[in-house]
DNA sequence: CGAATCATGTAAAGAGTTACATGATTGG
DNA sequence: CCAATCATGTAACTCTTTACATGATTCG
């Protein structure tokens, strides 16, 4: 058996928004879910056919004729997305990070390879971060925004929060090791 | 074509220090490495079995006789290790993390949901923050054990400033929230 | 109209997980 | 000796990514 499907969730909790096509679906694994789980639209489209299947979406009234496919949640697909936040999340995230698996493999000899691992691990996240922050001046700049859209404010934060945390330990460490 | 092969990569770096058995990298796992990537025995066995038909381990005269199988490096997986971790790292760590998803999803009225995820996560974060620093209290109790395993040192650090970032954000973020 | 791209979809192949299997060893 | 577990290995199945395919639309 595999891991725990979790992709018809996410789908679930965007469309709870309002209708969507596959393709608008997909590129919101680009802004901010992407920092917290990736999906491609070759996952995405059957993805979609399955949770139609199962009458946790519908394809929508909107758009009807045009080659365009708007799929809206049902109300199944509502109660099984309130289910599925309900469910206390027992596992630890699941971090994959090339920059920490170099460096455990680095002895205190190799000065150039680990300034230059640091390095380039503080170009890639600073402009990340860099990214992150425009999006929040674009998307948030009232209180009502925040209101309106509080999830999303509050998971962009917390990307915004990790990757200067990050930033700062790639900072001091190598100072300290300079 | 599937993600890029990290496993073996990894699995070198490990026997670089001393020859290991499945079972024993297998382990390893659970420690330090477990942070940044995680893998099973049965992906590790064939892996080995694999790496060594390839030359980059063989097996080693270690207590040949006894059911444990020693690898060790050759000079071969010597120079593909160096190669490797000298490659600049250009993607940005995967995270997946459940938490952040279904917060993406509630709005402002869940007070209870939205206290319950911070809760929960705040619990799993601080078990998981006491165990690595019970580990870097164990490993490194003086200069020479951090001099010797550079890369372990650093990366233990690494990981519980990570969680040490998360759980403060969590935590003044809920009492924002309340 | 012809080229580029959009939106949708399919195919192929390795990655990764869980479960199952097996012979050796250990411990009560 | 029998049960538990150890160390290794295999099997089945899904996930995920990259590449390929196709008809509609847009734009110069």
């Amino acid at each position: 058996m595999p891991q725990k499907r979790i992709l018809p969730y996410i789908i679930l909790g965007l469309l709870q928004e309002c209708p969507l096509t596959g393709k608008e679906i997909t590129l919101q694994f680009k802004n901010e879910i992407g920092e917290f789980w990736k999906a491609s639209h070759s996952q995405i489209y059957p993805e979609l056919t399955r949770m139609q299947a199962d009458k946790w979406i519908d394809e929508s009234e909107i758009d009807k004729d045009g080659r365009k496919k708007y799929y809206q949640i049902t109300s199944l697909g509502k109660q099984i997305l309130a289910n599925w936040i309900n469910e206390p999340v027992i596992e630890l995230p699941l971090n994959r990070d090339l920059f920490s698996l170099k460096l455990f493999f680095v002895t205190q000899k190799d000065a150039e390879v680990i300034e230059k691992l640091f390095n380039d691990q503080i170009i890639l996240i600073s402009e990340q971060l860099k990214h992150l922050k425009a999006r929040e001046a674009l998307l948030f700049t009232d209180e009502s925004q925040i209101q309106e859209h509080y999830g999303h404010y509050l998971i962009l934060k917390r990307a915004i929060s990790r990757q200067e945390g990050q930033l700062a330990w790639l900072k001091t460490t190598l100072a300290d090791f300079k």
